[in-house]
Parts: structure tokens; sequence; C-alpha cells
DNA sequence: ATGGTCGCCGAGCGA
């Protein structure tokens, strides 16, 4: 089973590179972010055309998550719990960016579809705000991790794990996506047993998944490794491959971010 | 130090 995380900043802009994309990289399953768009104005049918079942969590103009599968989305959930104030109609956030479904082929999997908020400017709201959403998709992974099933988390998570995944680490030191407690979050999610698909099967520098559309980013090869795919113990037991698809940010009209997929034996 | 570029929509914010 080939799934793919991507990150498209905006579906209405983006929807022929994506169905080029689906159609060579043939995904069993898609997680997208950004779609930035309500529900009722996805372009659903575009994908359900090329076999996909479709299952949104939008939201006017900014963020909004997306699952596409060939196979059923069962027991699809909204909202990432644990929000202050949570309320409408069963969805915990103000902010659409998560979105949960199970697919069933060999295994059960459990898909856990996330775009984790930017955080700048750090210090300030908005990156109490990602620290606490940190800490909430800890406890979430804390509640799945105890069902000893095959999960995976997977999107933008806006971290630079390490020094070795930007080009130039010294440019993102006051960064929200690379401050110290951001990176910490981080490691105590994957410190609960999630492994991080990618540094599972290689150590290699220079495997980023963003360039910035500023300043000749992906001309100088200026990037940074931000979208992750985090496997729970059952599930990176069946991982076989995983791939960046850094031709995807070549192509006319593209995201700033490019597909990161594994290939699990599921 | 600044500005540089996108996408959302139709001004300015978010990234």
């Amino acid at each position: 089973m080939k799934i793919a995380s991507f990150n498209i900043n905006g579906i209405k802009a983006r929807l022929p590179l994506v169905q080029d994309w689906l159609g060579e990289a043939a995904p069993d399953v898609a997680i997208l972010q950004e779609i930035k768009t309500i529900d009722e104005t996805f372009p659903r049918a575009v994908f359900e055309d090329m076999g996909y079942n479709v299952e949104t969590h939008g939201q006017k103009s900014f963020n909004g998550v997306a699952l596409l599968s060939k196979l059923p989305l069962e027991d699809v959930t909204r909202g990432l719990p644990g929000a202050k104030g949570a309320g409408r109609e069963g969805v915990d956030d103000e902010e659409a960016r998560y979105i949960e479904a199970t697919v069933v082929g060999e295994h059960a999997v459990r898909i856990c579809g996330l775009y984790l908020p930017n955080g700048n400017p750090a210090p300030g709201p908005k990156y109490d705000y990602k620290l606490r959403w940190m800490e909430r998709l800890h406890a979430r992974a804390e509640a799945l991790l105890a069902q000893e099933e095959c999960f995976l988390m997977a999107g933008d998570f806006n971290v630079i794990p390490q020094a070795e995944d930007a080009a130039r680490p010294e440019a993102w030191e006051k960064d929200a996506l690379y401050l110290p407690q951001t990176r910490q979050a981080f490691r105590r999610l994957l410190n609960l047993g999630l492994t991080d698909a990618l540094r599972a099967r290689t150590q290699a520098p220079e495997l980023y998944t963003f360039w910035d559309f500023q300043r000749g980013a992906w001309a100088r090869n200026d990037g940074i490794r931000i979208d992750h795919i985090l496997l729970s113990p059952q599930c990176a037991d069946l991982l076989e491959d995983v791939q960046i698809d850094k031709n995807i940010r070549a192509r006319e009209k593209p995201s700033d971010h490019v597909p990161i997929w594994v290939s699990l034996a599921a």
C-alpha cells in the first residue's frame, strides 16, 4: 500500500499538478494539506473520477486537509481532540488541520493527516498555539499507541527536526520551525515509539520537502525537511520504502512543498 | 537590513 502526503498550497491553483502527480505516482492513499477551501468547493468529483474516495476537512481561504483513497475511508473523524473551547458539531478546533480515517487492505491502517501550525512569529500567541497543538498531537498518539495497532501520522509538521534537515540551519535559529522547544516536542513524539519513516531508511543530508517561493530557494536548493510520515511500531514493521518526489518542485505552477510517500506491506 | 513570491480573493494576511 502506497501512502503519500503532499502540502498542495491551494487546491484551486494546484488542480492540474495534483491530477498529473496522482496519475503518475498512483498512491493508494493521498494525504493533502492546505486545500485552502471549504468542503463544498473542493473538486471531489475530479478525484472520484480517478478512482478515489474523498474526505475533506476544509475552511475558507486557509488551512484545510483531505484524504483520498482507492480503498474505502472508514471511521472518519475531523479535528484533533483537546482544543480549548471545543465546539461546533464535534469539530475540536477553529482551524481545520486534522483528519483521521481507517483504510483496510491486507492490514487495517489508521491514517492521521495533519497540518501542524507554522507558529511564527515566535515567541507569541501563534507559537503558543503551535506548542499546545503539539501537546494535543502527543496525547492523540498516546491514545492510538495504547491500541497497539498500525497507524501513521503524516503531513506538514512545520518542524525541522535536526540541522541536517536544512540547507542553512543557521537561518532558522529563531524560527518557530526550528526553535529548541519545537524540536523537543517533535522528539517527544518520536520517543513515544513512533518512527520517522525517512530517517529509518537513510541518514543522507539534503533530503528536503520544502523550498520557499522567495529568494530563488529552489534554484539554490535552499530547502528544509518539514513534511514527515511517522509510523506506529506495528506500522513500522510493514515499511518497505520511503521516498520524496523532489522532481515535482520543478513543474509548472508547483507547490512550495513536494510529496513524501511510504510503501507498506499492508 | 530589506525585500523578495505565492494563494487566498479581491485588502491584506499567512506562509
